[in-house]
DNA sequence: AATAGTTAGTGTCAATCTAACACTTTACAA
DNA sequence: TTGTAAAGTGTTAGATTGACACTAACTATT
């Protein structure tokens, strides 16, 4: 795969792909094994999972079949954010060791167009494919040092994350098709790192029109069972400006 | 220049620099000649300003150059807001032709990373370059058929530059560095395409404590001079979020 | 059968923000 | 002096925000 002659050796996607349980948001990544690693610590590092463009493929394809080919999903929220492009992005020495094991010419100038991917992650069996046997979720909280810049990557997803979630309805991605008002709640604070009021939550929330409540309520729990809600996707179709006022109490503005 | 072979042949910049006077809202294009025209009417046709990213070069610096190669101006507001990567964006026969005139390999497969600039137009004298002698501002009611999927880069140009007026206070950087309230309401009306009420944007404005009144009036005007006002830069210093609410009234929120 | 434990679900009020709306002021020109 | 043109100003009703505490519904335990 890597050896490919029709990849483009000077542009990659990489995909920071989010996923969440009621444990933590969680990252997908990959783990590598150096070739000839010079000790045993350098032995093996983990990185988002990505690919360079074949030549006949558009940069959201590639990032599709880098997600596919690791998740088995297809259609999920995979959005663009950033291309970066720091010559010096592949130097340290463990990158280098790596790209000479798996690339035709390892010492191509790359630049990678990097993706953010929202899962519900008891959705993803891990593929048995050319990545899956490594790949692990990881809490944010707890994400190791990675391979290239990855870890400015994954930086700027989270902050991109954080802001288009007050904006656009995206959390939603990363939730099951049913689930509770404290489900979503508990995804909201997790992502902003802040509590939130649970009063003006369920408000905001259900004045918005983007929650469909469901008759069916959570069974076998030791107390009151909470209605389930889905998302109403119809509800967004057709409106030019995905501009939705989602900030929640105590965001930063000029004007409160 | 096109032909240093320190520039890599497979990633591109384009630069989408937006102007503004009191006329219109215009946008910064290249004029370009095809060697091997067929017809007359294929003799030159417009093009963002863009080159291949030099090989030792970051992206951002990729874009400044072409910026400061055009312009003369440096420090101005430049902004990555995509990477287009269609395989198929260069296969009009125009642009072949351009590219058979101008590139060690034509063939190549470009991605290219695409950024908005925000110019005072009055303080743009187009350089004696490489670009120069053919740059023209066009208003953007008037842009014709662009090279490449130009046109389709200006348009997510302007539609992002419209989402972003409305929460970061970048459209000063549009303006000079004094200017009356008038001159900014019509700025965000043009961009918006909608108009606003003067009382209610005059008070949004001045709450945000974004504005720096001047003691300094309009002269030579027959009518009552306005005040003038500078931008209050150091006032989103250190805000880690740059989330401003300045959005307008009529806004598409489903929270109204 | 009664009680304890746990989470769901609900309402009000003061303060702020929004959107709609029209007249007075100040300069120059005629 | 009068006319013309744009600047500048205030109020009000309605909506939204943010702060705050109790009752309801279910299971597990005794």
């Amino acid at each position: 795969m890597a050896l490919n002659p029709s990849l483009n050796p000077h542009v990659s996607v990489d995909c920071v792909i989010f996923g969440f349980n009621r444990d933590a948001l969680r990252l997908l990544l990959i783990k590598r094994t150096v070739p000839n690693a010079v000790t045993e610590l350098d032995d093996s590092y983990y990185a988002l999972p990505g690919d360079l463009v074949n030549d006949s493929e558009d940069l959201n394809q590639a990032a599709s079949r880098v997600l596919h080919e690791l998740t088995g999903l297809q259609g999920i929220y995979l959005q663009q954010f950033q291309a970066f492009g720091d010559p010096l992005r592949i130097s340290k020495p463990k990158d280098r060791n790596w790209l000479k094991g798996v690339r035709q010419d390892p010492d191509a100038r790359v630049i990678t167009v990097a993706y953010m991917a929202l899962i519900d992650s008891k959705k993803v069996q891990l593929q048995p494919g050319s990545f899956s046997k490594e790949a692990i979720w990881v809490p944010i909280s707890e994400v190791p040092e990675l391979a290239f810049d990855h870890n400015e990557i994954y930086e700027s997803a989270l902050t991109a994350l954080r802001e288009r979630i007050q904006i656009q309805p995206i959390a939603f991605e990363l939730l099951p098709e049913k689930f509770t008002m404290a489900d979503l709640q508990l995804l909201y604070e997790t992502i902003l790192e802040r509590d939130l009021d649970k009063r003006n939550f369920r408000r905001k929330m259900l004045n918005s029109g983007i929650l469909i409540p469901l008759t069916e309520k959570q069974l076998g729990v030791s107390n009151k069972p909470a209605r389930f809600y889905s998302y109403n996707r119809t509800m967004m179709e057709g409106v030019e400006s995905q501009y939705i006022n989602l900030r929640m109490e105590g965001t930063f503005t000029l004007f409160q």
